[in-house]
DNA sequence: CATGAATGAGGCTTCATTCAT
DNA sequence: GATGAATGAAGCCTCATTCAT
């Protein structure tokens, strides 16, 4: 009723991971709300019960993918900078990580973007923590002076909006516009801004 | 996609007005799949039937809700550019007053990104409008050569990421940060960009 | 979710009615927690859903039956002391009362018993405002010199636990020794105690 | 109806001891059908499976804890009684022996209260082996001339009524009234009766 | 002896929707 | 126009019990 029983079984921990894939399909495509802990279950190939052997109730199960999703972006976004030169090259490599990671992981993404209703915690939890990392990188390049002045934090909130609505937009609603396309316009006013010069 | 059949007396229209704001609240708070058209009736002060005598069912309240709140945006986003003298004019009071809007409407704001959630059309179709009208007044700007060139599109999209995330972060969730504060980073990126100039 | 709607039309009273001695033959056969509100409706011939439209839940039907019995029992005391010339006339009629009134309704005696066991307070209240009425007379009956000097509550609570008890022994479980002889010892002893005069 | 088999060694017997005690701890709190079987292996540091090695189900634990109870109810009305000069001094020292008893397993008086819902059959049996024994007591002293003649069955019956209500009332659910008092108001009325002498 | 993962029946409750008045 | 009683499908969750190890 109160604990959360973690398998100790190597049997057990594989029917966990059945029943987070599971989850993951199924409230990516249907949300939340109209996923069901038994068609979750069906698709895990496992009886209603064994559900709740592993998550104490269908909501833990969106916060567990959510956090799962949260730290796989993260490595991600790691991998995708690791050995960039200026932190220029690592918001286009980042960007653009995103962008692939959003495509490749649809349902997951909708999951993320659905735990607010659920949850709002979890959701903020989420984007904080991406923040709290982004703002460091922005800090050291304004310290650095390759970036211009500005609150760091504010920043990557705005950075991750651009992100979040063009992957939105642009990869996940319909991706018939070529992402270079997007890219080169989104990168041009990120790093110079909208005015035009002089 | 046809309009609902919309009562003829004025006692009718007073009725499904009420219904409106009781849904406004009703699912702001509690989210779509968490609010009950009998706690709306009940809101109303109407009787359970009488909501179907205005709305086929529930989602079309929620329709109704998000176009609510497009043209009420929309409505305030001319007001408050109107006599505006440039396009970093119209910029910054439009994005003040998105803020000032979200803030005064947070109910139909929440209303308005649950329905990605229930029906994606109404969320999408909610964003290209806006998109839309906003990518004319940027290509007038390029045009004018005071915007830099780039799809205006795309900006519109990038714009209105950077516009919902700061809304969200910072009017939303938690308004400790002066939106001055906010604004004027935010600004600054959005104009000149993020590289330092030289 | 907090309200407890009554019903307002007569058919609505009907109905409430139907479920309520629905509610008193599955829980008195079956036991509260073997009853399953969906017998409970099955047996009033209405929708699973109705239960709801007139009890929070199957516990407060439960709690409702139990204050009826209280009610009813009551009742059928004061009808049957009504008019009895000394408090052992009273003592005498109320205790054949109790009797045939349990045996003549078994059901609710047992979910009367059973309540305790769902929540004590339902059970303590059912006792105690029979307690309460059972020491104001008792109280008399030594203010006259009719019966001997005791605390009236101490003596009530014992009494009812005589009558309880021989009323689940010889009349609900096993009806076989006549009432008659049972009263006589019982009535004996209440009267003259237990120990030889002299 | 047959004995359950035992364990045949010592650590077998203490893993039953365990279970019969975590079994009397659980039941007892939240009563018989809030109960789970889970539960009572949990607190008794065992396996699931475990209950079902000694326990053909979850009922037959009640069983064995009503038994048990009456067993030791017995003994300690034995050792109380023993050496008492005279059956009214047994039975004030019964009496007492009762209420000390109950109040002091709270968790198995209730356990047996809630046996009657569960299988009648073991309730009756607790109760109609305390009142044979209890008979035979008064019987003697009737014979012996010391009590009033009377149906003993009967007034066995009368008394355990009155040592439960008293007991629950007075013990179990409220012990702010002292024993004694409650003790001297019960032993006057029982002893010598509610009427007033002459 | 002991374990704990797995099961699936079954219970309570909610709710969008219908309909007779 | 309006009502509110009624419905039944559907969902979440609990739990006694089984069984392979």
């Amino acid at each position: 009723m109160s604990e959360l029983p973690r398998p100790t079984t190597a049997r057990g921990e594989a029917t966990r991971q059945k029943l987070l894939q599971a989850a993951e399909a199924e409230i990516g495509e249907k949300g939340y709300s109209r996923a069901s802990v038994s068609s979750i279950t069906k698709r895990a190939g496992v009886g209603q019960g064994t559900f709740y052997l592993y998550f104490p109730g269908k909501e833990d199960a969106l916060r567990e993918l959510v956090r799962h999703m949260g730290r796989e972006l993260r490595h991600a976004l790691s991998r995708a900078t690791v050995g960039a030169t200026s932190r220029t090259e690592i918001e286009r490599r980042g960007f653009e990580a995103f962008l692939t990671f959003s495509l490749g992981h649809k349902n997951l993404y909708r999951v993320v973007m659905e735990s607010q209703f659920v949850d709002e915690s979890i959701y903020r939890e989420y984007y904080q923590t991406l923040a709290d990392a982004y703002a460091v990188g922005l800090r050291k390049a304004q310290a650095s002076g390759e970036f211009r002045e500005g609150d760091p934090e504010t920043q990557a909130w705005a950075l991750m909006g651009v992100a979040h609505f063009l992957g939105l937009r642009y990869t996940i609603w319909d991706h018939r516009v070529p992402p270079e396309h997007v890219m080169r316009t989104a990168f041009d006013m990120i790093l110079h801004g909208l005015e035009a010069p002089g």
